[in-house]
DNA sequence: GCCAACGTTGGC
DNA sequence: GCCAACGTTGGC
């Protein structure tokens, strides 16, 4: 299993959309950059990933899964852009602060930290974990 | 609201 | 294929 992290202003879709869609989960449409294309392509059904509000919280909030695999991106006719559909799995006990990631030993080479406009990105099982404690989340419940 | 970082576009 | 111009993201 991989792990990832979605990146989202709750403006526009923050955690408690993806919580109200449930089960049937939501596509992650509006992706518009290669490489964050290029890692939703590598996602397969049963991966992990973290969402996390940027702009306002600046914070991990919640675990979602991967429910389907990349598909063409229903809000273009451009077929160069795809998504996966997620679902939320929970909310993190405590959100994890951007700011706490930046000072977390283990994390200096979290993309998150280090490539901040990235919006779709990869998380090594270490990270993952890590990520999960600081949460207070005990990742082999998941 | 500003701006740094970075990605994309398009003229040459 | 280079690079200047432009657009976008996202932290501050």
């Amino acid at each position: 299993m991989s792990y990832w992290l979605f990146k989202s202003e709750p403006d526009e879709f923050g955690w408690p959309h993806q919580v109200a869609k449930g089960d049937a989960g939501e596509e992650w449409t509006g992706v518009r950059n290669y490489q964050a294309r290029n890692n939703m392509r590598a996602m397969r059904v049963g991966d992990r990933g973290f969402f996390y509000h940027s702009n306002i919280g600046k914070e991990i909030v919640g675990i979602v899964e991967v429910i389907r695999e990349s598909a063409p991106d229903s809000t273009t006719d451009d077929p160069r852009w795809d998504c996966v559909t997620v679902r939320a799995v929970c909310a993190l006990p405590k959100p994890v602060k951007l700011d706490q990631c930046k000072v977390q030993p283990g994390l200096g080479s979290m993309a998150l930290v280090n490539n901040t406009r990235l919006s779709v990105q990869p998380v090594t099982e270490e990270e993952w974990k890590i990520v999960c404690e600081m949460g207070e989340l005990d990742p082999s419940g998941l």
